[in-house]
DNA sequence: ATTTCATGCAACGTTCTGGTTGCACGACGG
DNA sequence: CCGTCGTGCAACCAGAACGTTGCATGAAAT
């Protein structure tokens, strides 16, 4: 998922999927440079990760974004920094002891 | 930045360093079944992201957490999921309306 | 029915990425 | 000093990712 966000067309395929809800490939397409099925594989891409979803509406695809997904790498990130924070204050704990991390890992 | 936290190995790295402050490269190889280099050219892309700093100590590189980036990530997230309320909220205010949303874009 | 529009799929080429090997260098310990 | 440990750098390879072209299909407009 991160993956998924980690490239500069898709991300800001996303925003501009969050900004105006309900936008067709043709669309999501215009004056990027690039061609459409190009932005189809990117588009697929999102979607596999389950950061968008797909809506057919008669012969146009369109797509929304999940707001769940988003909530859930933002709460990975929040991990991953929590850990920070209890990993410094242990080491503050064996700094007032003067044995140091012997048994770390 | 998010193409740094696209990758499974950077990914548990990232979190390795988080648990445990000041990691040397040979220790942060440890158990993963391939070679030291390949470790190093990792930690070199989360560094190159602002997301961990080298610490030269003696003969060997530590690496450390930078929760400030960790939270710039989480802030990026965030700002994409507003966008998507703030398009529902627009959304619901069309339909008040019976027009519907033709001039979307 | 025909034309046009929006897509989907598959094959292909090029560029990146992740991983490996081999070698050189600086730091630590005896 | 000499041996060992931990790194850094460069060359190289295989597989994945990005992007393109060409063609086929279903829906909307005329």
């Amino acid at each position: 998922m991160f993956a998924a966000l980690g490239d500069e067309t898709r991300l800001s395929l996303l925003a501009l999927i969050g900004q105006g809800s309900g936008l067709s490939i043709t669309r999501l397409t215009r004056g990027r440079g690039v061609t459409r099925q190009s932005i189809t594989k990117h588009l697929g891409c999102l979607a596999d990760a389950g950061l968008v979803r797909r809506v057919r509406r008669g012969r146009e695809t369109c797509f929304v974004l999940r707001p769940e997904s988003l909530e859930e790498a933002r709460r990975s990130l929040e991990r991953i920094s929590r850990q920070w924070d209890e990993a410094l204050e242990r080491l503050r704990a064996m700094v007032e002891e003067d044995d140091g991390p012997s048994r770390a890992g």
